[in-house]
Parts: C-alpha cells; structure tokens; sequence
DNA sequence: ATTAGAACTGTTATATGATAACAGCCCATT
DNA sequence: AATGGGCTGTTATCATATAACAGTTCTAAT
C-alpha cells in the first residue's frame, strides 16, 4: 500500500492508462480492507467513471455499458453501482452537475472538493486546501454541525487560460 | 437604501412578515435599480420562495401557484420567473437540494454560500465566511480562474441540536 | 457438499426536475 | 394608434433518479 507517489496533474497530459490501473487497484485494496464485495459490474462502472477526469452522467455510463453488452441495461443498474462506489469513497458526485467523477484518494474518507473547468469539463479534485477550515470555522460560529460539504468551483483551468 | 439593520436569525423564531416584505422591497429596488421589469408573476413566485428560509422546489412553487390561481400552470412559467430571479440575485439556487432560495441581501451581487440543516430543512446564508478567501487561495494555487462557486454545508443546525 | 439467507442484479414502471419550441399577449416607445 | 420587444401560456419532450419486485449468485453455517 506505498501510496506516497504522486499522481499526475490531471490537467498536464499524461498517460491516463496510469491514473485508471492506479485507481482499480485502490478499489480492490479498499474494498478489500472493507470486506465489501469489488463486483465486475461496480469494476466495470468504476473503470468508466476513470475513462477521464471530466465528470460523467449516470445515463451516459449507461449508454456505454449498453452498447458494449449489445442489450438495453436500465438505470437502477448504474444508480446501484454508483451508490456503492460512493458509499465506499471510490467516486464523488458533482450535484451541480449532476455527474460523477473517479476519487483520486479513496483509501481515507473524506469529502470532495472540486475545481470544474467551463471549457474542457475536467474536475480537479482539491486536497489539503485549508477550505475544510473555514468551512469548520464558519460552521462552528453558527454553532452548526457538519455533517457533508458540498464544494464545487466552477470556471476556467490553467490550461483553457493559456489556450485562450 | 438604508440596509444597515439586522435581519433576524433565522434559526431564532421571527416575525417572518419582516423577512418578506423586505425581501419585496430590496427586490423592487434591485430591479429599478437595474432596469428590468419586476412583474407580478415574479414578484409572487419571489413571494411564494420567501415563505420560509428552507429551499423549496420549483415544483412546489408550481403546485401552489397552479392551485391558488384555480388553473394548471406549466413548469416554464415559473422556471422562467426564477431563471430571472436568480439573474438579478434575488435567489439562489440550491444543487444538492434542486431548490431555491431567497437571497437575503440581493443589492451587491454574491455567490452564496449555505448551511442546509438535515433536520428541520432551514437553509443558513453565510455572509462573510473566510471560504471565498480559501476558495480563491486553493483556485489561485492551481492558476483556475473562478467565476462561480458552489458551497453548501449540510449538517444539524444549532436549534436541531438542541432539540435533540 | 448442501442449504438457507443475504447480497447483488435484472426489469418494469414511474417519479422528479428541467427545457425546447412556438403561439399569443402586454406594454413601452414612437 | 402602431409596432416591436419582452413576457407569459401551452404542449411536448428530455434528463435524472428511484420504487418495487423477481430472479440469481455468493457466503456462511451446517
């Protein structure tokens, strides 16, 4: 479980085939950690999910997982998988967009917080960025109780910038 | 434009009638302000909104719109009244909830950030919060440009917690 | 190895949220 | 009074998500 290596910048290019081998293998060790059961449906749902780092709708998952199997799946099919993925930490729902993203780091909980480009539709998922902070802090002094965050910053990336 | 005084808490219990009609008043002056055209459809869809602080569906509008006129209204009427509510900054939109919510201070023009209680389904504005500043620091860090953000907070507010 | 129960998946139907497209009306300006 | 833009009505449809139940597969206990 050395899990001090970096992953790439979703923004530079890269070769994804990494980011998706990196990802499926913390499933099976989570999940495994968790005695959950890692079926080939959630794997396959996973793997979709990490075809890239733009967030993906349930339906279009659907459509692939469709085609490739030659018969019509319905959606209680994905929205199952998709549940599971996400009680286990393995995938992020973006509510603004109503999409779903792979989670780079799902070997501890934690909740998701999001740079989402207009342009090229990648979600970068923030880590240590002191956001939790003032929400906590924010939180606190209305004497509220955390109990899930939604953040999701949409605009532009370093790269759609320096395209345009 | 005095909008020096305090509104309530709106976790405390309040003469809501207060929150209403100055909820209608800083509208008709937002809008005189900017030009456009406050009609009667959306002063009462504004209305219907500031019922309550929690979020409420478009559908609920729609459903108590429909009965109080005797008549179906269709969903367009009123997506359409809050598309220009929330153009003008005279509500928010809720992502995780599909909802809307009144903005309590519409005349400077702000993303809003929310503390949504599971219990009693009260929606909380931050004003103010130091997550705009983390926001921008984590955004910068990245060199992503924001142009808009998506904060919503779910929990116990103070009086649930009390409660129980 | 067998089996009973739990967990997972398939399938049909439906709920819920949002928008496209076009027709008609109102109202501010001329 | 005419006209044109903006607002509203209406129908149809799309997009997202879930309920309910049937059937299958896996696991754990015998």
């Amino acid at each position: 479980m050395s899990d001090s290596h970096h992953l790439p910048d979703p923004q530079q290019p890269h070769n994804h085939a990494h980011c998706v081998s990196h990802a499926l293998s913390a499933a099976e060790q989570v999940c495994a950690r968790d005695g959950v059961r890692f079926t080939t449906l959630r794997k396959r749902v996973l793997e979709l999910v990490w075809q890239s780092h733009k967030p993906l709708g349930a339906y279009d998952i659907l459509e692939t997982l469709s085609r490739d199997d030659g018969r019509r799946a319905a959606p209680p099919t994905v929205y199952r998988a998709l549940d599971f993925l996400q009680e286990q930490g393995l995938v992020h729902r973006i509510a603004s967009l109503n999409a779903f993203i792979g989670c780079p780091s799902p070997e501890h909980r934690h909740q998701g917080h999001f740079l989402i480009c207009l342009n090229c539709h990648i979600a970068i998922e923030l880590e240590q960025s002191g956001i939790s902070d003032a929400i906590a802090e924010a939180a606190t002094s209305q004497g509220f109780t955390t109990s899930s965050e939604t953040v999701e910053i949409s605009g532009l990336c370093a790269q759609c910038q320096a395209a345009a």
